[in-house]
DNA sequence: ATATTTGCAAAAGGTTTGCAAGACG
DNA sequence: CGTCTTGCAAACCTTTTGCAAATAT
């Protein structure tokens, strides 16, 4: 289940934070997303609810929500500079398509083997992964001549 | 088994592609270091060997390496803009340390049943992944107060 | 001989910082 | 009210580009 911008919203308001109309209406292009969003979309979608907000804002209230762990940063070959909506409860990872950019969550990756494997190998105190798919969504495999 | 300078030279050769002695001493760098290294740190490396080599040099010979596939991109939470050789056959992954950056790699990332899954799942037609693993090494595990 | 490659300088992104004005609580 | 937050401009850092000179083959 996801986050909303008032649930978020509040728990910002927890952590002492103030609650800005920029910084709210940051939360609402998050929350209503479900794709990655480079802070410079997430700017120009932003300023439709608040024409005045600053790019420097975005940026700012990305990296206390990052802080946060309520959004995450999604890798892909082309650049690591998007964000999107944690899931705060359950461990998930993404698959991304390589024609349109559209992210699929999934859950389940199956890495304590691996991990543990890993431990014995090479005494690491293992503390986290990154784990992403890519490939092409099946409205991007449709072939062109179609 | 890592690739030698002089065996990404020949391939580099086969391609077309002149060997100067710029692209060489970047070479030697990427072939010498089983880390990760950043674009800036290459050119310091390299101008050991070649001391009038441009950064500029280093960033298409890089671009280059990466386009053959003979490199590639480490991600890590604090950047994404390091690079390590790529061993051509076969596929592997990378484990690092958050304390001191040195990398580990392995192999057998057993993701297959995964990919399955997820192919059934999102009818997507999956083409590659990408997947690394954080933690602290022996070395950086030791207390400070030992 | 000739097309590729290099290196400089300058441009181009993208991200961060300093600071005065403004706003949340 | 006081402190946190914003926004502008400017700084910063990394990466790319234009072009003449140098060079590998």
């Amino acid at each position: 289940m996801r986050l909303t911008a008032n649930r978020i919203a509040g728990i910002l308001r927890e952590h002492g934070y103030k609650l800005t109309p920029q910084r709210h209406a940051v939360l609402k292009v998050i929350a209503a997303s479900h794709d990655h969003l480079t802070p410079e979309v997430i700017h120009e979608k932003a300023r439709l609810n608040n024409p005045g907000i600053g790019l420097i804002t975005v940026y700012r209230t990305l990296g206390l929500l990052n802080d946060l762990n309520l959004v995450c940063r999604v890798h892909s070959p082309d650049g690591c500079r998007s964000y999107m909506m944690r899931r705060p409860t359950d461990h998930h990872h993404h698959l991304m398509c390589s024609g349109c950019g559209k992210v699929v969550d999934f859950a389940g990756c199956a890495l304590a083997d691996l991990e543990q494997r890993l431990l014995e190998e090479t005494r690491f105190n293992i503390s986290g992964h990154l784990l992403e798919f890519y490939g092409l969504c099946p409205d991007c495999c449709i072939p062109a001549s179609v």
